[in-house]
DNA sequence: TCGATATACGTACGATCGTTCGTATTGTCT
DNA sequence: AGACAATACGAACGATCGTACGTATATCGA
């Protein structure tokens, strides 16, 4: 998880940044990953500034981990999640779209989406934290285009899955902001009816959909 | 655009103000509302920091004062340009999703979209500068909304306008954050053929939906 | 066993933060 | 004309920021 920030721990060392990330991606969430100071966040996982500055060498350094730890967590809790209730096809890219819904309303990171925020903070901030976060999207939309790709044969009226893609994506990022802005669920069915309403209009089975259907009326 | 911050002034210093706040939405527009400082504000704007305190009270009151400047430098951008040049109708709502779109990728605030970035920045901190980024987008959203009502006839198969307004606004935001992050026009491309498609499917005149095909290939 | 390495801490550094005070200047209202 | 309010500035406040240094402790490899 933090493979790569200096090299080499010791066990102790491993288990105290777990610690400190555990706090540190709950605290960015909200605060985001530039308003996420060292003292605070020392002081939050009951260790000395100076300990956590430490471990982490410097502040990128710490974000880069953040970035990293926020990372684990999401793919462990929407990706793998997903990819183990579901066999390839149609069915998965509906788990995965369920998944999401119920990781962001369910506050997996304390501000929401982790990587929604991260993601507009760091948009006009070149640099490798953008990358990090760059990346970490680039997987994920990644992983979806490509599972709707193998549902293709469910979807008869699919075309481009990296625009369909792009198109999911949007309508979750929406949902997950909104619904934090205005403290809300609506949002939530708002997206999981428009997913649905989606790849039904392109042919796909209602039977399959039914996850969304539950979270478009809740 | 500044009133309310403390009440009447002079002349001298709404222009003051005005110069200041110009500065102000689009380094906010980068490092956010939050990492906008009195004191880098000052330097860029030509005047002492404690000149630029005294202006507007608190760092609080130019958050606010930030966002109002902002909000009348989106309405005059994209709703009333778009109001101005089409009657109501599916017309209309060509017209301001193709503003919308011109608006973020000209980047008429340097860091994009000031309020898809203060939204994300502020859904998780309750208080008055996260109600007046709401309500802004509230009306946006909400225009929207009414715009596509009067689309109706024209639109034959518009459910909840609501929804739909929810939907697009779903994708500018997302080919917003997209393209900075990525530095590259693609995204709105993508929303455009996706805007388009989708009020094609719901029985658009193809004629009207021209100004989204131009920038759905560009 | 012994040197090397990685935690952790207290302390301190310069920089910057938002805010306040005193003061001079300018403009407006009675 | 005179009282008042709003600019604008320099200076300074306490607080917090990221970082660096010294030191003690614990762990690991040679």
């Amino acid at each position: 998880m933090t493979q790569g920030v200096i090299d080499g721990r010791r066990a102790r060392g491993d288990e105290s940044r777990r610690i400190v990330l555990a706090e540190a991606i709950d605290i960015a969430s909200i605060e985001g990953l530039d308003g996420l100071s060292i003292g605070r966040l020392a002081e939050a996982a009951g260790q000395s500034k100076s300990g956590v500055a430490t471990l982490f060498g410097s502040k990128e350094s710490l974000q880069l981990a953040t970035v990293a730890a926020a990372r684990a967590r999401f793919t462990s809790t929407v990706i793998e999640s997903a990819r183990a209730a579901t066999p390839r096809g149609l069915s998965r890219v509906v788990a995965l779209v369920a998944a999401w819904l119920d990781y962001s309303r369910g506050r997996v990171f304390t501000g929401g989406c982790f990587f929604a925020a991260a993601s507009v903070e760091f948009d006009s901030k070149p640099g490798p934290v953008r990358d990090a976060v760059t990346d970490a999207l680039d997987t994920w939309e990644t992983y979806l285009a490509i599972s709707l790709g193998y549902a293709r044969p469910e979807v008869p009226g699919l075309g481009d899955p990296a625009q369909l893609a792009f198109e999911i994506t949007a309508l979750l990022d929406a949902a997950n902001t909104r619904s934090l802005l205005r403290d809300t669920d609506e949002p939530y069915a708002r997206a999981a009816a428009a997913v649905r309403d989606r790849l039904r209009a392109l042919g796909a089975d209602d039977a399959v959909l039914t996850p969304l259907d539950e979270r478009a009326t809740p």
